[in-house]
DNA sequence: TCTGGCACTCTATTGGTGTGAGTGCTAAAA
DNA sequence: TTTTAGCACTCACACCAATAGAGTGCCAGA
């Protein structure tokens, strides 16, 4: 199906009017906001157009008309007019220089997320990266008691990570220093797959000559490895769950409450952004284009941050799917790009 | 205002009545449902009676009695019966028996929210213990990059806390490894601030003899104390926030999301829980006897977890104020006891 | 002291009606 | 051929009145 220029302007200004006001809009009032050099009845035959193209619907009979996701899909995908981009993107940089800057890169996330929800007034979500893919900076090991230790990785992005682990043999805070001590001086800026492989491989090299430590510090990072890779499910830091309260769409108690829930849970939304984490720049993902946004009736704005070359995860806004996408693509963009730079700063 | 035994049945009966349906109760129900063996007319004088006594209220005049304040302050208080206390205690300690035996005692801390909030659908929430006055078992500085440390302290409940700071002084790994050793094998079991102080002692008493070990470790030390004391604002586990929406008081949507907003702020819950946590056992707080609770129109039951003899937090449920206390005073104290039993295990 | 009965009050529900916003269609105008 | 004006029609919603129902308060009698 082809649109002239005009069907084009008036779909967007439905669509506007539709994100502004949360109402169907009618014929009449488009000709009142809009100035087409056209009457209502005009504005309607497109309208009947533009219903028949499936970009618009008609909650009732005698109800304005309502933006389908096809609708929103082609505003997204075609109106979008790159100067509201580049207007937006001075002052929402300067927001985001404001976030602390920190050494702690798991504060600067949840920041980040903070952030990402005042300002759009939607829910925002912030994956952390996994720390089993993640390269190690350095790796520490503390004796709690006996045959129990705990492990911190600090990875070179400067995420950390606590983890407890009980051992067959007890070894102490001494040897453990070792330990740390022989990974960190040779091993840093791997994964800890990479080191266990790469331990694996020197002591097979040197047979049965290996020296007593570095044995000890192998089983160590195997079982570190084993620890973090089945209790690593990834992480999500969430913020600004409460301003669905303020939306209209969500006027439903129960809708309000699946979402609520389903975000709680976390799992099915780490899943749907590592699922599109390998893509760059914004992604706009509109109802039921996905599952889970489908069936809460919401739209994601996602885009991923990097370390360098190195994807780390993905952060975005949930909102519903008249969300003002305008504002909200343009700030995610620069949201993660400003994330990624500050990531690169804490070298 | 003295009532006789049938009075407080009855108040009993209506209170119950009303934490089961959160509906008015009506004379005609009550004598439906309890058999106190006098008619609906008589139960009205007795309602009557409790109602000039501020037991009861009246939401308009042709409505039952819903209970105020004063009326659940009482039943808590006096009708309380202690065999509702013991019927429950097994089955709840079998439960919490199920939270993961972990060595991570914030994970404990972070399962048991969620038990409380499962089990009595209401919202559960759990103080953090305060590093800065908790007693060290472990510390541990790792060097991240140029002038930028890491500590990570272990208290000796068994609670891990990274903090990031900046140093005038580049201090190598070697050094710091030295330090956490020196630290760790003569001031474990002590808090931050007493290390700090006893070492202050110990090097006046040397005079400038003191070696330099102990110096810079006095400088970490004081810098560690620093940290913590300006950011240790206290931490907080809730869970269960999504099961105000299935309670029929807060169909409001207003008050479901100040209610959601005032905890995720988190502040003011902490300073409720602080403000209690001197007490032994459980303690209920039924509206408006707090600010807080008052403006949300909702209850809090609350109990102390320890560690020994030190106590190092409080656990507890907020709830609507016709909260089924029955079921909820005994699991609170069961799961403070639990909770204070687990972390007695992890040391 | 308790009870039955009765009048009264207030809420919630139901059904009916009018209004307004909006469409769809058709015929006339441009 | 495109646009417009007009008109009939639909539907949601607000408003109103009537009604049912739950509950109280009070009084007289057991």
């Amino acid at each position: 199906m082809q649109l002239d220029e005009r069907s084009k302007q008036i779909l967007k200004a439905i669509v506007l009017s539709y994100i502004k006001n949360a109402q169907p809009v009618g014929s009449r009032s488009i000709t009142e906001r809009y100035d087409f050099g056209v009457g209502p009845a005009t504005i309607r035959n497109i309208m009947s157009d533009l219903e028949s193209g499936g970009f618009l619907s008609h909650p009732h009979t005698s109800a304005g008309r309502v933006p389908t996701e096809k609708g929103y899909r082609f505003y997204v995908d075609t109106l979008f007019e790159e100067e509201t981009f580049l207007k937006n993107q001075s002052r929402i940089t300067l927001e985001a220089e404001q976030l602390v800057q920190r050494e702690d890169a798991g504060q600067l996330l949840q920041d980040t997320s903070k952030l990402l929800s005042d300002l759009t007034h939607y829910m925002a979500i912030v994956s952390v990266p996994k720390m089993s893919e993640a390269r190690i900076r350095h790796i520490e090991f503390v004796r709690l008691r006996a045959n129990c230790i705990m492990t911190i990785t600090v990875s070179e992005a400067g995420f950390v990570q606590n983890k407890f682990f009980d051992l067959e043999k007890d070894i102490s805070q001494r040897s453990l220093n070792h330990i740390s001590d022989y990974l960190n001086s040779l091993y840093t800026g791997m994964t800890l797959d990479g080191i266990r492989k790469k331990m694996k491989r020197q002591m097979e090299k040197m047979e049965d000559l290996y020296d007593h430590l570095e044995s000890e510090a192998f089983e160590l990072t195997k079982q570190a490895m084993h620890e973090l890779h089945t209790t690593d499910t990834g992480e999500l830091y969430t913020d600004g769950a409460v301003h669905i309260f303020d939306l209209p769409d969500f006027s439903d108690v129960k809708v309000m409450k699946g979402l609520l829930k389903a975000v709680k849970e976390k799992k099915a939304v780490i899943e749907l952004l590592d699922k599109y984490i390998g893509s760059d720049g914004v992604q706009v993902f509109i109802g039921s284009e996905n599952r889970f946004l489908g069936n809460h009736g919401c739209s994601l704005v996602v885009s991923q941050y990097k370390r360098g070359d190195r994807v780390l995860g993905a952060l975005g806004v949930i909102g519903p799917t008249r969300m003002d996408y305008s504002k909200v693509i343009p700030l995610v963009d620069s949201t993660a790009k400003q994330v990624s730079r500050l990531l690169e700063d804490l070298s």
